[in-house]
DNA sequence: AAATCAAAGATTTTCGAAAATTTAATGTTC
DNA sequence: GAACATTAAATTTTCGAAAATCTTTGATTT
C-alpha cells in the first residue's frame, strides 16, 4: 500500500482550506481582493466544489468575506481590527492564564517548558531573509502561548483564543522580521518571564507580563500597520 | 416581475443553511443524529453543492461535527459543554456590558428601551404551547441581551457572544417552556433590573444582575438536561 | 467459533457542464 | 452629452452523474 500509515486521507476540500489559508495569512493574497473561483480552481488544483467549502470555511472564521451572487474576497485589514483583536485577545488569554495557574498539573508545566524550549531553539536558528524559517518560529511561538492556556479547563476559552491568534497572525506575518529585530525588544526574555511567573503560579505577576507582552506588540504592529497605511496612500 | 422587490436574493445555500440551523437549535434533529446527504437533500429540496456548504459553515459555527470522508453528524451535548459555554458566556458579557455602561450613547439607551418593551409585549400574548410563539419570545430574549452590550466598542466580543448565544440556546429549546413557567422566577423583573441598572450606569450592580440571572438560567438548564440524560438511560 | 479477506452496497466527495446572476458594453432616447 | 434600457460577457451558483471512500455482508481459513 502506497500511503498506507495514518497520514489520514487529506480530502481535496482540505487541501484547497490549508493552502488558501496559508496564502492568505502570509498576505500572498491582499485584503479585500476578489478571490475568482477559476483562478483559484487553477491554483489549487480542484474543482468548484471543493473550492467553495473552503472558501465558505474561510469566511466563517473571518479571513474572507462572502457576499451572495458575489463571491468571495479577502478580508481587509484595518487599525480597528487590529486593536480590537489585540485588545479582546489580551482580555480572554489573561483570564485563561489565571485558571490554568489555578487549574495546571505536571503535564502543563511539562508543556509550558518543552515549547519555551523549542521557541528557543528555533530563534537561535531563525534566519529573518528565509519565509519558511519565519512560519516555523511563528508556529513555535504560537504552541507556546497555547501551552500557556492550555490547563484552562474551557474548550470554549481555548476555541475563542485560536480564532483571535488566526485574527491577529495577519498583521503579524508581512513584518515579523522587523519585529523581531525590533532592538529595543528581546522576546525570549519576556517569554523566559511569563514563563518562570506562571511556573511559580503567580497569577497577578504571569497576568502583566503576558499583558505588557502584548501590549508592545500591538504598539509595534499598530505602527507597522500605520506605515504600511501611509506607503499605500502616498509613496 | 415575480419577486422585484429589495428581499435580498437569498441563495439556495442560505436557505439550507437557515433551515439546517433552525432544525438543530429547535432540537428536530437528535444530538449525534448522521446528516446524510440524501437525505437533507429531499428535505430542503436543493443539491449537494449548496448543502455542503450549509454544513460545513454550521461546522465552522460548532452545531455540526465534519469528519473527513465520514460526513457530517448533529454536535453533541454535554454538561459539561452547557456549563463551560454559560461561564464562558457570563465571562464575556459582562465584561461587554461594563463597556457599554461606560460608552453607550443615547441610542444605545433606546435599544435597550424598545427590546425590553418588545419582550414584554410578546412575553404577555406568549402561549407556551405553540413553538412558533416560543421561537418569537427567545428570539425577543435574545434581541434584549444584544441590544444591552450593543455600546462596547469591540466587533470581535460582539461575534463572541454571537457565537456563545448559538451554542447555548439549543439547551435551552427544548424546555423553555418548563423553564419560563417556573414559579420561583419572574424574568421580566430580572430583565427590569438588568435595564435599569444599566441605564442608571451602576456597572458593578449590572454586572452582579446579569451574572445572577445567568447563574440562575445555568442552573435550569443543568437540571433540565441532567433529567433529561436520566430519561434517556432509564426510562 | 474467531479472525481474515474479498466483494457488494451505501455514502461521501469531486468534477464539469448548465442555469442564474451580476457586471460591462453598446446602443437609444430625450 | 447624460440617463436609461438592452445585449453580451464574465462570474457565481447549482445540479446530477461519476469517482473515491467507507461499511456491511458473507465466505474462507485457522
Amino acid at each position: 500500500m502506497a500511503k498506507a500509515l495514518s497520514k489520514s486521507t487529506k480530502s481535496r476540500g482540505e487541501q484547497a482550506y490549508s493552502l488558501l489559508r496559508h496564502e492568505i495569512i502570509s498576505g500572498a493574497f491582499v485584503p479585500e481582493q476578489p478571490l475568482r473561483l477559476a483562478q483559484l480552481q487553477e491554483r489549487c488544483g480542484v474543482g468548484f466544489s471543493p473550492l467553495r467549502e473552503a472558501l465558505t470555511r474561510l469566511a466563517a472564521e473571518g479571513l474572507v468575506i462572502s457576499e451572495a451572487m458575489r463571491g468571495f474576497r479577502v478580508a481587509p485589514l484595518s487599525l480597528d481590527d487590529l486593536r480590537d483583536t489585540m485588545e479582546t485577545r489580551t482580555f480572554v488569554e489573561t483570564e485563561a492564564l489565571r485558571r490554568s495557574i489555578e487549574r495546571g498539573d505536571d503535564d502543563w508545566e511539562g508543556r509550558i517548558v518543552s515549547s519555551l524550549h523549542a521557541l528557543g531553539r528555533q530563534n537561535e536558528r531563525s534566519d529573518p531573509d528565509d519565509p519558511e524559517s519565519l512560519a516555523a518560529l511563528e508556529d513555535r511561538h504560537r504552541d507556546f502561548h497555547v501551552a500557556l492556556i492550555s490547563a484552562s479547563g474551557s474548550r470554549r476559552l481555548e476555541q475563542i483564543i485560536d480564532n483571535l491568534y488566526l485574527g491577529s497572525v495577519r498583521y503579524r506575518m508581512p513584518s515579523l522580521s522587523n519585529l523581531s529585530l525590533n532592538p529595543t525588544r528581546d522576546l525570549m526574555i519576556e517569554h523566559g518571564a511569563i514563563s518562570d511567573a506562571a511556573l511559580a503560579r503567580n497569577a497577578p505577576l504571569a497576568v502583566d507580563l503576558l499583558t505588557a507582552h502584548y501590549s508592545l506588540t500591538a504598539e509595534l504592529l499598530i505602527q507597522a500597520h500605520s506605515e504600511r497605511l501611509d506607503r499605500a496612500a502616498n509613496g
